[in-house]
DNA sequence: GTCTATATACCGATAGAC
DNA sequence: GTCTATCGGTATATAGAC
């Protein structure tokens, strides 16, 4: 692969260029993919976004399919992970979606694979919470916290319902925080 | 509309038998727009399901697009409509979608007049929700529970998340409830 | 390495035979 | 009234010129 080791001038080797070329090719298909959904992004619109020629898009990624695999892949610091804390991931979701978490976002009611992967990053963060709360349902009563961000997200950034849309980060984060640990936190109360 | 109740003999007029094949065809393009979603579904998917041939559907409907449209027309008398109780709609939630529901939610991601129709209705019913319960935040907050019932609405039918698709009706509108009532009950407790 | 040209395959929609 | 045949358009994907 790498023939240009110890190539002290220009700075842009080949594998250089065609590396930043692809990761060019890659943000403008996370930008697509979320914007329009997997099925009306085409590659020509992807490559017209990154500024190359279409077939380069396929040359780099080898079918429309794999690039929306790499365009929804989560980065594995991703923060919600870390976070358990209801705030925290409330907080993560009232602002400006990152793209790639828009992309999958966008075509999980339509395409499988992006289905699944919500599915599976959902469960997990169910069972992390369950876990952390306790007592009867707890998992049906994790699920429902965690579809509720879900809820609040689409309507936030996708629908732009109007009181969500409207109101500022922080006024989300206060009131849902108050209603979304208003069960979780009495849990005794019944 | 239906004019052979009691009829034994075919009675089948030309008019009759065109009605009955435009209602089979908006029965196919339901269920599919709600499997597949607007853009996966064909006109000759639909014939098929409908067991028609594919040009009927387009001497019917004139075009895919307003066939989509019609196909997603929820009835004058929603259930939703009428019902403040939260519980109510839970309850229409809970349970298996009507497939004009269904195709609705499933193309809201990505078909702009999917995204519009959803909007609205569910601006209308925040604004009935607000001016229910009042208080600081009131709109916020309806929007906010509006919200949750879609996301888990979402999360029941369509990503099929473990915890809430495993749970039975009554469970799902029996924990939902509680939560999502906690904060709305508890509006002075701040 | 990048772009031109094209193969192949469906799609929605239309016109006309039966 | 229903089906056959097809038009025109666009997509993904590939092969080869530069």
């Amino acid at each position: 692969m790498r023939e240009d080791t110890v190539v002290s001038k220009p700075m842009t080797s080949r594998s250089a260029r065609r590396a930043a070329t692809q990761a060019r090719i890659l943000d403008a298909a996370r930008q697509e993919f979320g914007d329009r959904g997997f099925e009306a992004t085409t590659v020509r619109g992807v490559a017209r976004r990154a500024g190359v020629d279409p077939s380069l898009v396929l040359q780099h990624y080898g079918s429309k399919s794999a690039l929306f695999t790499a365009a929804i892949q989560l980065p594995p610091g991703d923060p919600e992970e870390a976070a358990d804390h209801l705030a925290e991931v409330l907080k993560v979701r009232a602002a400006a979606l990152p793209p790639e978490m828009q992309a999958l976002i966008r075509s999980m009611l339509t395409v499988p694979e992006a289905s699944e992967a919500v599915r599976h990053h959902l469960d997990e963060r169910i069972d992390n919470l369950a876990a952390g709360i306790g007592g009867p349902d707890a998992e049906l009563r994790a699920a429902i916290t965690v579809s509720s961000i879900l809820g609040l997200t689409v309507a936030r950034h996708f629908l732009q319902l109007r009181a969500v849309s409207s109101a500022s980060d922080d006024d989300i984060v206060r009131v849902a925080s108050r209603a979304l640990t208003a069960d979780l936190g009495a849990e005794r109360s019944r």
